[in-house]
Order: C-alpha cells, then sequence, then structure tokens
DNA sequence: TTCAATTAGTTCACGTTATAGACTAAATAT
DNA sequence: ATATTTAGTCTATAACGTGAACTAATTGAA
C-alpha cells in the first residue's frame, strides 16, 4: 500500500534526489542538479545547503570549466559523517568491513576458520570482536547499521537454514549483541548488490552464488527481486534433468547434485576447493572433465532462469568465480545452444569482478544505500 | 530514474490514493477515506469533491450505520466517466470488450474465425470493425485507450513472433487504426491481470497461459514482473530434460515440447482441442495419458519457476483451464514432490477462474487502472 | 420531548515547500 | 574596460496539506 504524500516526504524524496544524484554522478555543481534533478535552482541552493550542514555534502571548490560564465562549485558525498559496517559468515571465514557513506573502506577484516556444523552462538561470538574492531575504527562516524550475510534462506533476523553451516533456525540478528540496528540477508542477495555496486554488475543481472548449495540474486533496475516469499533465487534446486542423481532436498537431478560443491570435489575426486584449482591448474583430465559437465549442467539451469526472467547478463561468483575459465565456457556453450535463435542474443557469462568479498561489500553497501535513499533521520544531528 | 516530486505531483499521488482506495475497498465516507488514507478530513474533503466534480466518483447517499453521531455520505467509483477497450487476438477468435471505471462490463463479443497462418492487415481490419461497433456503445464515455492482447513476445507496438498465427515483426498498434490510443501486450502478462483483477489471482501469482507456445505472465504485488528487456514468462521453453525432443526455437527438451498444443494433440493422436476434451471426457486411454505426461512435464518446468521466483500460487490458463483435470493433478504431484522439503509448503496449482476472457479482460483492466494511478488529466473536462 | 454525546463533514487561518524572477557574483570574450 | 555568460542567492508568491473551530446530523438518556 502507498502512502499519502505531504510537504514533509516531498521534502524527504527531494533531498534523496539530489544526494542519489551526487552520489551517482560525483562531483556535480548545484546548476547541474537543477539540471538533471528538474528542481530549480533555488530548491536546489537550499536542499544543498542542508545536506552541507548535516555533513553529508562537501564543496570541492569552484571547477576550472574554462568556459565563459561564473564557475560552480561542486559538491560531492562526504564520508565523514555515516558509516555502515557489512558481515559475513562463510564456511570457511568470518569477515568485516566498515564503509563509509561514499563507499571507501575504512576497515576491512578476514577472520579464517572453519565454520562447518559449527555452534552458531560460538562463531556469532567470534564475528562479534570483529565488528566491535571495526566500530572502533568508525570514530567520529555515525555508523548507521549492520548487515549480515549468510548462506541459505533467511528472513526476519532467523536463519531458516545453512546448510554450509550446519545451522538451522538460528536468530542470528539477536544472538550478534551490537550497539547498531543488525539485520540479515542472503549471502547471494548480498553477493548481487555487491557485484552491483562495487563490481562491473549491470542494471539487470542474475548474480549466482556457487557455494556447497547454489544460491542466486537477482537484480532487477538496480535492485534486488525477492519473490513473493522473499525466498527467490533458489537456483541450486532448479531442474537440470529430471532423473538425475538424488539430491538433499528429496528431489532429483537439481542443479546442486551436478555443480554443487560436494558434487564438484567428488567429480573431480579432490578433497577441497584448492586442490581442485591445483588439481585444474596442473591439466588435470578428471577434474577438467568434472568442471565442463559441471558448467554443461549450470548453462541448462540458466537457460530455464533467463527464459523465466529474461536476463541479458549472469555474473558467476562464489566459488565459480575462480573455477569460471573451467565452467564458464561450456555454460556459456549451452546457453548460446539454446538461447540464440528464440532470444536474438545470448546472455553474458562473466565471472564475479569483486571476488569472495562481494556479499561483505554488499552488505554494508544495503547501509549506505538506505541512508543515501533516506537522509532525513541523520539530518539534525552534527 | 525518479522524478523531483512538486505540489502538483504530491496533489496527483493524493488523488491516486483516495480514488484507489475508494475503488479497492468498495463504498467508503470521506471519514473512512481519511482514516485509510492518514491525510486530514480537510484534504479528503477537497479530493473528493474535485473526484465528484470530475465524474470519478458518485454519492451514494447517507450510511445507515445505526451507530451514534452524524452518518456519513459514502462515495463510490462512478462508471459513467471513462472507459476503457480491450481488444484480443486469438487463434480461433477475435474478441473486443468495452468496460467502464467500476470494471462493469458495457459491452463484449467474440467473433469466432481461423487465424492460422493469416494475414495481419486483414485480421486487424476485422479487429477494427468489432472495436468500432464497441466505442459506439461508449455513447458520452471517454474511452481512454485500447489495449490489444496477442500470443508472443511483443514490445514497442510491434508483435516480434506470434508462432500460432504465424505473425513476424507486425506493427499491429499501427496497424490497428483508433480513435484511442493504441498499445500491446502479451497475451500470458495480460491473462495475468485478468485473473488478478476479475479472477481469483492473490497479490503474487505465476499465470500460465497454454496454447500454441507456452506463456507465463508473472504478478509480483499485484503488477507485472516484465525482466529486463520486457520478455519475461518465456515459460514453454524451460528446461524439461535435456536430452528430449528438438523444440522449434532449436533446443531440446523445452516444456513446449511436452505441453504446448501440438505436442499434446498429437500425444492424444486427436486433430483439434475440441476433440482433445471429447476424447478426454470419453476416457480415452491414450489421450488420458498423453496429459498426465504434459502435466509431469509441466510441473517439471513449474518447478523450476517456483524455486527461482519464490512464487505460492500458479494458475493455469488458456488451454490448460479445460484441460486442468487431466494435467493439473499430475503437475501438482511433482511440485509436491520436488518442492515440499525445501519450502515446507507447495504452491498451489488451480485453474483460471476468469476462462478465455482472461486476457481481453486484463487488456481493457491495464487501461482502467491507468486511468485510476493518473485521473489527472480527465479530471478538468466534464 | 429535550439535551448531551458522538460522529461527519466544511471552513479558514496557517505552515511548509517549491517556484519564478530579480539580483549579485565571478568568470571569459571583445 | 565592458559586454556576455553562467552560478548561486534572495524574496515574494502560489500550491497544498494541516489543525482547530465550526456546523450538521444522528443516537441515547433524562
Amino acid at each position: 500500500m502507498t502512502q499519502a504524500v505531504r510537504h514533509d516526504s516531498m521534502r524527504a524524496r527531494n533531498l534523496e534526489l539530489v544526494l542519489g544524484e551526487t552520489a551517482r554522478r560525483g562531483p556535480l555543481t548545484r546548476a547541474a542538479l537543477a539540471e538533471l534533478t528538474g528542481l530549480t535552482k533555488s530548491t536546489v541552493s537550499k536542499l544543498v545547503g542542508d545536506l552541507l550542514d548535516a555533513g553529508f555534502l562537501t564543496e570541492t571548490g569552484p571547477t576550472r570549466a574554462g568556459e565563459r560564465g561564473r564557475p560552480g562549485v561542486e559538491v560531492v558525498l562526504s564520508g565523514g559523517r555515516v558509516a555502515a559496517l557489512g558481515l559475513e559468515v562463510n564456511v570457511d571465514y568470518l569477515a568485516v568491513c566498515l564503509l563509509d557513506l561514499t563507499s571507501t573502506v575504512r576497515f576491512a577484516e578476514r577472520h579464517e576458520c572453519d565454520n562447518r556444523a559449527s555452534d552458531p552462538a560460538e562463531v556469532l561470538g567470534e564475528l562479534q570482536k570483529l565488528a566491535h574492531r571495526a566500530l572502533g575504527e568508525a570514530h567520529d562516524l555515525t555508523v548507521a547499521g549492520a548487515v549480515l550475510a549468510v548462506s541459505g534462506p533467511v528472513g526476519d533476523g532467523v536463519v531458516f537454514s545453512a546448510p554450509n553451516l550446519g545451522w538451522r533456525d538460528v536468530r542470528a540478528a539477536d544472538l550478534l549483541r551490537l550497539p547498531v540496528p543488525v539485520s540479515l540477508d542472503n549471502e547471494a542477495n548480498l553477493g548481487a548488490l555487491g557485484e552491483r555496486w562495487f563490481g562491473a554488475g549491470p542494471a539487470d543481472f542474475l548474480f549466482v552464488s556457487g557455494e556447497v548449495g547454489i544460491g542466486a540474486g537477482l537484480v532487477v533496475d538496480s535492485a534486488l527481486f525477492r519473490g513473493a516469499r522473499g525466498l527467490a533465487g533458489e537456483l541450486g534446486h532448479v531442474v537440470v534433468s529430471p532423473t538425475g542423481p538424488r539430491c538433499r532436498c528429496g528431489a532429483t537431478g537439481c542443479l546442486e547434485t551436478y555443480a554443487g560443491q560436494e558434487a564438484l570435489l567428488a567429480a573431480a575426486s579432490v578433497p577441497t576447493v584448492a586442490a581442485l584449482l591445483t588439481a585444474l591448474d596442473a591439466r588435470d583430465a578428471t577434474a577438467t572433465a568434472a568442471l565442463a559437465a559441471a558448467g554443461e549442467a549450470l548453462g541448462l539451469a540458466l537457460t530455464s532462469a533467463v527464459n523465466v526472467l529474461d536476463f541479458d547478463h549472469i555474473v558467476l561468483g562464489g566459488i565459480f568465480g575462480p573455477l569460471f575459465p573451467w565452467l564458464g565456457p561450456a555454460a556459456q556453450r549451452v546457453l548460446a545452444a539454446r538461447l540464440s535463435r528464440l532470444r536474438g542474443s545470448v546472455p553474458v557469462l562473466a565471472p564475479s569482478t569483486v571476488g569472495g568479498d562481494a556479499a561483505t561489500l554488499g552488505a554494508a553497501g544495503r547501509t549506505i544505500h538506505r541512508v543515501l535513499a533516506n537522509p532525513g533521520p541523520y539530518l539534525g544531528r552534527i
């Protein structure tokens, strides 16, 4: 349901507009902002003034345009007011990062550890320590919030199931006691946002997160598409071949049984992802064949996803990122074979450009974007 | 990109809000509207006054509440101001309907004819005659626009490909000369909207349109989801079995090769859908088995779609509507077998409650909703 | 029957916000 | 030096929603 518009929401909306344009298009004069937003110069002046006072923007001095007329004074996003915390629990590590409003990394740390079949309280306690170190680096910045990335379906502060960690129904947002609001999201969703904001993700694309399970983050018009219940993107259980191997979900021939981490390692006869990469680098035939087969299965699942959702770009992240050279071409071939006639073009498949930090950065970025979209609450103080 | 908010857009927004609530929740007093929208009584009075003046609303006299206090005067949507035209070109018929703002059908006609491998200009000429009959029934109503439903991918007034009609790259919106703005949309999309507005479609569901091809309309939060290029919903080419029969799209084992109209008729050894229904009613073993097999394939494709998009409700339309008793149970079984463990619940599969008129009604409904969402342009006149 | 209580709807002074255009400021071109 | 051009500010104004006072119409109790 939509809300009534009053003067204050009108103002909030226009503040967001000015702040958003400045964030998106770098240094901008008031005149340029007026042109871009369609607001008048006077209105822009007033809004920019308020954002300067609040510490969200700073002036960078007069432009040296070399053109006729009075040079404008450019304003840019200021990193000195608000920060955001990004957290991630992965199978092999805990990660934390602190970003300011300009998306500059103020602090980042990764703690390598094995979280397989772990105790949620213990792991989150360890993460809390990391988070406090990051908060210490915030100094005088207001930390607007923290977002935690976990793989597997989540909702309303609860991890329903994280197969790689062995967690079920963990109230992670509550367990992680922090002096800032904590929220929770799926690692694939946050990875997708990370790729959009910090990598090469276009406005519409499908981000695939290959881990023990295979998740997907759907980005539509630069925003996450979450589906009716918030559980969209279960790419791992898309049907690849109805008569295929049995999956832990109870079905058969799901993508996960072909390209999930466990299936990959078993097919390549190696114990770890690191060993798999070594084998591939050494041109091991079994490993290479295993990856090509997995790539084909991935291509089939992506074909179905593209048919339903009409994506032109697909980014492979998680372990599929480093494995891309061996997995990507096969998947791309399947996509080309099955989609070129119908669509006229073939979706572009590419590895993540952000790499392993996509989800952590995306997590922090979510808060950054929340603040940029609604600076009101932070406007009074300074 | 979002737009700046000025006084006029604030007003437009609140007008939409008042009009929308009245449309959604039936007769409402000004006091109730104030409560619902969060606007003050004075604002609501002013907005309702304008909508009454413009002929969008009418007062239905004082309420007989029986409670203490002055009884309120209820207002309802008025059908006497604006109408909308819905058009459809199907393989077996042309259809037209005229709806007023209250979604009351003012005129509807269906012209049975065989449009297989037809000449676009000829067919659209015939449709134009029908449309003019409908426009004649509009009398003093302003017809705000016409929307034409065609099966297959469309975009910007052009039918890219309608396999059932044999059309390719037809500029249908231009060919159909009408005295009102004409736009074009996919039959599956409009069927989905028809089911949402005139049938039992919930706020989030997948509408499947079974015809020669199999399309899907994705409804998310009561709005269509069109994908990056507007071509979302190609359910017919979702992978059911990678080694299956060759499809006209160049791939193999697409859903269409199992459950497309041609595949169905061939498997059941009947020449037409009518004959298929007769055979099924007569408990013909071949036909029954063919439908069960198609249902399983449909179930597999829907499994993939649900995994990616997280739908809880699926509505089967087009020829799948009448075929539901023979096709639905098998599909539902596959969905249950493959999704229950992972999701905890199984998506509900149901036949369309609107039937064959879903797309035509959806087409007219699109214009109705466009006007309700932006009554401004029609406010001055009366 | 009368009057208090209650709810609906209108009116109007007011506050907030964006606008338009005049005005000042600072550069380049002639 | 002066005209021209562009940036930014200032002020009066208009649009719109708000809030409180006010009128209207009903029920219920004395």
